[in-house]
DNA sequence: ATTATCTATAGATCTATAGATAATGC
DNA sequence: ATTATCTATAGATCTATAGATAATGC
């Protein structure tokens, strides 16, 4: 028997479905999921609102702009990411090879953009993000980049890093990670797809067969150590 | 001396910068680069017209609806890439490798890509382009990751179509092509970054680098005998 | 006569602010 | 008293239509 407290304010004119998420997070909840569905400038304060069951004036209580959520929203979708990165990274070269720390951020960073609730790595697509009011989102996502060719460049073949810089790995490799998200508008990424995605990172670094198999299993090791 | 004879009709407030360009044409282009900017929904017919040079109801003496100006750029855009693919994957096996066809396609979608007008692959990524008036353009853009599909699978070793189903690796193909879409957001793509991004595909699949140079060689020649 | 524009405008939005109100907390 | 909502609304859009007008073509 769940006896929840009402909360404190006027009630709304629709009860909470979740009574226990705050109304902030229930407004970033349903923001996130229409502004990946029809995009930002076509998602209106008064569609976020509906969906919340609060009246279209009440998001000001919480947010001052529509943007203010845009932001919000992308600021928590990198941080896990780069933290993860930093983390792996720090591994290499006494603990982890290059290449297993490669496999273990892309599967890491796959199996996140798999579970995200609405497909959030979406917005990092939209146009609206450009914006300046955005550019510290940017920077965390270049940061992530650049993680992705230092460790890229670090596990590639001579032949592969003769003919690529560090920065044009960073940009293959976070682009093919990135396939997920555009799976994900068309069916549910498995257990599979995170192996095959982390494994095609590593042979478009020029490793060969046993060298990705080994790879992977020594990622395979560290990650579940990690958790 | 160019005397641009004035077209039919009442002249515009402000006369085309360039006379030779149908009406239509200039209306496409406009909203091409300001739906590219800026995303669809936040591109108001205004907009467009002020880019154009006309009064914003002109707009619909030659569209009927925004969204058709938006179909019509998005069917001239993949057309070019998919009757090439076609041409190039009938001369499998015969008078070209897997390897090479999927390298030469790569290659001529890179640069078909990293030349339209004003980036207008991004468009493939906004959610507008999810909706029903639009699902004759989703449906040659499942053709082409098809065909890359198909490429993929012949060309690859044994251990990765062990791996990964064709509709698989025609994902992360495309995904990878479409790489230049993202580096052009920042930075000019050149001849360098086509070699890499095709040469990263066949990588991919699990080629070794003896044989990504025999393809690269066997696709030049083909393409240089097409051009 | 035909074509391609123009001006004017209806009707439907959309964002954000002002001020009232119905709860809980102390 | 504080909090979180509500109602009402101003002012700025935005799309699309109706009907007028200024060119060229025949």
């Amino acid at each position: 028997m769940k006896t929840t407290r009402p909360r404190q304010g006027r009630p709304r004119h629709t009860p909470p479905s979740d009574p226990n998420a705050s109304g902030r997070e229930q407004i970033l909840d349903a923001a996130g999921a229409l502004f990946v569905e029809h995009g930002i400038a076509a998602t209106s304060t008064r569609m976020i609102a509906e969906r919340v069951g609060i009246r279209q004036a009440s998001l000001y209580y919480h947010f001052a702009t529509k943007d203010e959520i845009l932001a919000e929203l992308l600021a928590t979708s990198v941080r896990p990411s780069l933290e993860m990165v930093d983390r792996i990274q720090a591994w290499v070269p006494e603990r982890a090879s290059a290449a297993a720390a490669l496999y273990a951020v892309a599967a890491t960073d796959v199996r996140t953009l798999s579970r995200t609730p609405y497909n959030i790595g979406t917005l990092y697509l939209l146009p609206e993000v450009r914006a300046t009011p955005f550019d510290a989102f940017r920077a965390d996502r270049g940061r992530l980049q650049q993680s992705y060719g230092a460790l890229g460049s670090l596990a590639a073949t001579e032949a592969v890093t003769g003919s690529m810089q560090p920065d044009r790995i960073g940009e293959l490799l976070i682009q093919l990670v990135e396939v997920v998200i555009q799976i994900r508008r068309s069916r549910d990424p498995d257990a599979a797809d995170t192996d095959v995605v982390a494994s095609s990172c590593l042979r478009l670094c020029g490793l060969d067969e046993p060298t990705v198999a080994a790879a992977r299993d020594e990622a395979h090791v560290l990650l579940t150590s990690l958790a």
